[in-house]
DNA sequence: AGCGGTGTGTCAAACGCTTGATACTCATGA
DNA sequence: TCATGAGTATCAAGCGTTTGACACACCGCT
């Protein structure tokens, strides 16, 4: 219980918990991308597509709830992939409206592709961690996670 | 050590410690940018003027290096800022080409008002964790960021 | 049968960031 | 001295994302 307020500002700001946190997902973000750019995808198109490849079927609006971002978001890389091929989109037998999405088989075989990069990516990392601290870490990181929803 | 080829594909992609890592940074990130929305000032903007406040003088692709983004990144925002009047864009005494960046007073009460907000949610984390778990949760963080930099 | 909600998709504008390319300033060495 | 190189700033184009606003389709209620 310290007090905050001696301190003008940010004294001590360099290094908090969510700098770390910014810098490490910043760190492995960069990396992914890198590795994912010469198969010609980026990193937000691996998301999508294994989203969709674990919930196949999904509407575009419950996708972006998943992943935590806006339908707008879903809609633009939907739209790339689509047009890549990679994805597709199929109309829902009872809400004429809505869209179910669905992998085509360049959609999977790209994704497959991709996942050997990022698994390996995740392996380095796990690795230098030792697997109880990596476990560790994870319940660290949901604590957090948990922590700010209900903030 | 487990063989990683036998899946087809992400099986158990779902959690990965870089996802729990992806998760709590979007949660915290989105948590910021609600917050200091009120003040007027997005989460860039708020790293960028407490960047500069802690290394006064910098130079806009030097600050970028500190920030690991590129130096296109500094200077839209800096030209945003210092049309705010919160930044201050300074000849640099021996390179005439190069700019110092200060903070003005305006920035440097923006930014206090700013970190009141930051430090809140700060707190807010460390305390549903507890002393020792942060502590731990930042020596992992920079162990992750270290594995990946040599990656 | 008709009506209002709820959920969904989409358009437009803006922001933060990236890569690629270009121009400028200083320092170093042939 | 003057050319080459290293560091810095800046322009242009594009991507992924957000907020805001709007239109469309179903469902349940009156």
């Amino acid at each position: 219980m310290t007090r905050k307020d001696e301190e003008p500002v940010g004294s001590g700001a360099l290094d908090r918990v969510t700098w770390a946190l910014r810098r490490a997902e910043l760190a492995v973000q960069t990396l992914k991308e890198q590795r994912l750019r010469p198969l010609g995808m980026a990193a937000a198109h691996y998301t999508l597509l294994m989203s969709v490849h674990s919930e196949p079927g999904l509407a575009g609006a419950e996708l972006a709830r998943r992943l935590n971002v806006t339908p707008q978001a879903v809609a633009s890389l939907v739209a790339r992939l689509e047009g890549r091929g990679q994805l597709e989109r199929r109309e829902h037998p009872r809400h004429r409206h809505v869209q179910e999405l669905h992998l085509t088989d360049a959609g999977r075989e790209a994704l497959r592709a991709a996942d050997q990069v990022i698994a390996d990516i995740e392996h380095h990392i796990t690795e230098g961690l030792g697997p109880e601290e990596s476990a560790q870490l994870r319940t660290l990181l949901d604590q957090v996670s948990k922590a700010v929803r209900n903030a």
